[in-house]
DNA sequence: TCTGGGGTCCTAGGACCC
DNA sequence: TCTGGGGTCCTAGGACCC
């Protein structure tokens, strides 16, 4: 492989979720551990031995309950406040590394390395590697490569395969081209970084197997048949860089908040309730970022794992005359929305709404015809200013509107919730003597 | 009984304008 | 006998990611 001017690495979390929960629980050790989602649905994080004993990606609880007890497994709630302040630790270590560093999700970042010709890259990341586990307990495999994807691919063959996994680096430029060759025709077309299974299915049909015959694969061709997206793949895999480092994050173009339910809803009052607390998160959110919303559109879904009920998915959207921040006008324009698609005898499962049309808050227009001067709007806004901080110190939902209810009959599962060990002093630890 | 949540980007096709 | 064409904007749907 030619050496280009940049090297990426992509450095990730091992089964994070899980990891984050064993570092504060020795027991968990050792044996078939899951993370479930929300609502203790299914598993969205598995240890090494829950993956040996088949569990897959995804899996209900309910089907996986037995096979864990079993084998002395364990499925724990998502203790997201925690994932959260270990993913933070992790990145703040990982980011001594380089000056460029884009963190991609909770688990995973990349460095880009510049200027780096002389350093050995697979020290560094064996050093970061052993840094990371030392100063926050997670442990994490490191994939080094000439573009994203290539980092990204080699971090999969530092985390599965066998020649890599005890070492836990994999930098390709340290395999001679013939080696790499093997690796990549080892590798099936749908573990490359941006193939999905649908595409995965329609590339097999072309006779495009592996990672090796995709990165053969005639570009321009592949563009009419797919998209540009998946041109791009192909150049990265060929050395080629076509995907940016994102150093900041960009400003987001639309917001979510939706649950499903502890269980089936059929009473308005309930709805209501669910779709104001997920309205007033989203503008939690929405401020935090510095955004206003165009416009809300709410959802509400009955349960399509029930194909004998009769199923309803109804959605709607309610524009604003002028951008807003605004919780209680939010909420407003959420509840006029579940009037307008409400329809008795339905069982629901789940709830939510989407802020469309996010701008700016320091470019916002004014309101033409509205009524709110501007020292109204500068009230409310340090008003939502002290519930905002109130939440963040005290706990989300500290403070809230009447809209959201007290009762909350709605709320969902967490049946096996770890406590937020670094996230809540109630949680911290005690060391007895 | 029990099946997650939150995002992005690209493309095709229709509406609309001149 | 004969009925344009090009550009832009918007939306829905489909694919992908973690």
């Amino acid at each position: 492989m030619a050496t280009n001017r940049f090297q990426y690495a992509l450095v990730d979390g091992n089964n994070f979720y899980v990891s984050c929960e064993r570092v504060f629980n020795p027991h968990l050790e050792g044996r078939p551990i899951v993370v479930l989602s929300n609502n203790d649905g299914c598993a969205v994080a598995r240890s090494d031995e829950a993956k040996a004993l088949g569990i897959p990606m995804g899996a209900p609880h309910f089907q996986i309950r037995d096979l864990l007890k079993q084998h002395g497994g364990l499925a724990l709630s998502s203790n997201y406040a925690l994932y959260s302040d270990m993913s933070r630790r992790m990145m703040s270590v990982i980011a001594e590394y380089s000056p460029e560093h884009e963190v991609y999700s909770i688990d995973e970042s990349f460095l880009r390395f510049t200027g780096f010709q002389h350093w050995n890259l697979t020290e560094q990341g064996i050093r970061v590697r052993r840094q990371v586990r030392q100063w926050t307990g997670i442990p994490v495999g490191v994939g080094i490569g000439p573009t994203k994807t290539l980092a990204k691919l080699a971090n999969r063959l530092a985390k599965r395969h066998p020649d890599f996994k005890a070492m836990g680096v994999c930098n390709l430029q340290d395999l001679e081209p013939w080696h790499q060759i093997a690796y990549f025709t080892d590798m099936d077309v749908q573990d490359v970084w941006g193939v999905g299974p649908r595409w995965a299915a329609k590339l097999h049909e072309m006779g495009i197997h592996s990672a090796q015959d995709l990165k053969l694969a005639d570009p321009e061709t592949l563009r009419k048949r797919f998209n540009v997206v998946l041109e791009r793949t192909i150049r990265e895999l060929n050395g080629t860089p076509c995907i940016p480092l994102e150093e900041a994050p960009q400003p987001k173009q639309q917001i979510v908040s939706s649950r499903s339910f502890g269980q089936l809803l059929t009473d308005k009052r309930d709805l209501m309730e669910a779709v104001s607390t997920y309205a007033a998160r989203a503008a939690a959110k929405l401020r935090k970022g510095g955004q206003a919303a165009g416009g809300i559109q709410v959802f509400l879904s009955t349960n399509s794992f029930r194909p004998d009920d009769p199923q309803y998915h109804p959605s709607t959207l309610i524009n604003f005359t002028t951008p807003s921040d605004d919780t209680a006008r939010l909420i407003g324009a959420a509840l006029k929305g579940v009037n307008k698609i409400f329809k008795p005898a339905y069982r629901y499962k789940k709830a939510g709404v989407m802020l469309v049309d996010l701008v700016s808050n320091t470019a916002r227009q004014g309101d033409l015809f509205g009524t709110t001067t501007e020292p109204q709007l500068e009230r409310r806004g340090r008003l939502l200013g002290v519930l905002d901080t109130l939440n963040v110190q005290m706990g989300c939902g500290t403070l809230r509107f009447a809209a959201e209810g007290t009762a909350q009959a709605w709320r969902m599962r967490r049946d096996t919730l770890t406590p937020g060990y670094t996230t809540d002093w109630e949680g911290l630890m005690v060391a007895k003597c």
